[in-house]
DNA sequence: GGTATTTGACCTAG
DNA sequence: CTAGGTCAAATACC
């Protein structure tokens, strides 16, 4: 149930890799109909793996993510399957009694993706660096809500380097994978306290009065309750080779 | 007017 | 010193 749905996000981002490409490349109204729509359809899916998860939480039989919540000490990687040449910083932690060195406290998540920008928070870049043996600059995101809602929630994007099987030195665009790392957590959406609600109604896709709904909502708007990272690590790793 | 990204400067742990 | 993380001015996009 729950990995069919993980199966079909998975299966719309794979079919969007290649599509979306082409869209871009066309100026008529439908291709932009056309990416709407995927947008629509993953934000849709994302908002019912939300839900779906949200009560597995509840009656306590949480769904295992296939990725593990790593800390910053090793990277561990339940599935290394690929040999992602991961890194897990940690700085040093000055932390004693009287000595409040607040440096970033870097506690981190990680996971390997081909969509890096959909994990259901929103994100400003501030930054871009080569960074030394890597071919692909890593890059600093932070959420956007930083300072109205004291979010201090970071990011960190890089793609990895992986030979295309055509030979081609250069990976095809779209299949290329990202590594991303969370840092903190978000302390916007403010309603996060008593977060899980009853099932009824939560996916407020309006299915009964959906008769006009063209342009629709966009992925942010849909999906609200809920870490999207943990989501689509899980989902997302599941896949990695 | 506004907000996002780009990009070299700047900072700092090691 | 260097490498990598962050700042901020310039720029881009509305
Ligand atoms: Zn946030």
């Amino acid at each position: 149930m729950m990995e069919a749905m993980r199966l079909q996000q998975e299966l719309v981002m794979q079919l969007r890799a290649p599509v979306l490409p082409l869209l871009h490349n066309v100026d008529h109204r439908p291709a932009e109909l056309a990416v709407q729509l995927f947008n629509d359809v993953i934000g849709c899916n994302i908002s019912v793996i939300s839900t779906l998860n949200g009560c597995l939480i509840r009656s306590g039989a949480g769904g295992s993510p296939a990725i593990e919540l790593v800390d910053d000490k090793s990277l561990v990687r339940k599935n290394n399957s690929t040999n992602t040449g991961q890194r897990s910083e940690d700085q040093g932690k000055r932390n004693s009694v009287g000595q409040k060195r607040r440096r970033n406290d870097k506690r981190s998540r990680s996971l390997v993706t081909h969509v890096p920008h959909y994990d259901g928070h929103e994100w400003r870049k501030y930054g871009q660096k080569n960074i030394n043996g890597w071919q692909h600059p890593r890059s600093y995101y932070r959420c956007t809500y930083r300072s109205e809602r004291r979010c201090l929630a970071t990011k960190t994007v890089q793609q990895q380097e992986q030979n295309d099987s055509t030979g081609n030195g250069t990976v095809t665009e779209e299949i290329a994978k990202y590594s991303v790392v969370y840092y903190g957590d978000h302390t916007c959406k403010d309603h996060g306290i008593n977060t899980v609600q009853p099932p009824h109604q939560l996916v407020n896709m309006d299915v009964q009065g959906a008769e006009m709904v063209q342009t629709t909502t966009n992925i942010e708007e849909i999906e609200e309750d809920f870490d999207l990272p943990a989501l689509l690590e899980g989902f997302d790793s599941s896949f990695i080779n």
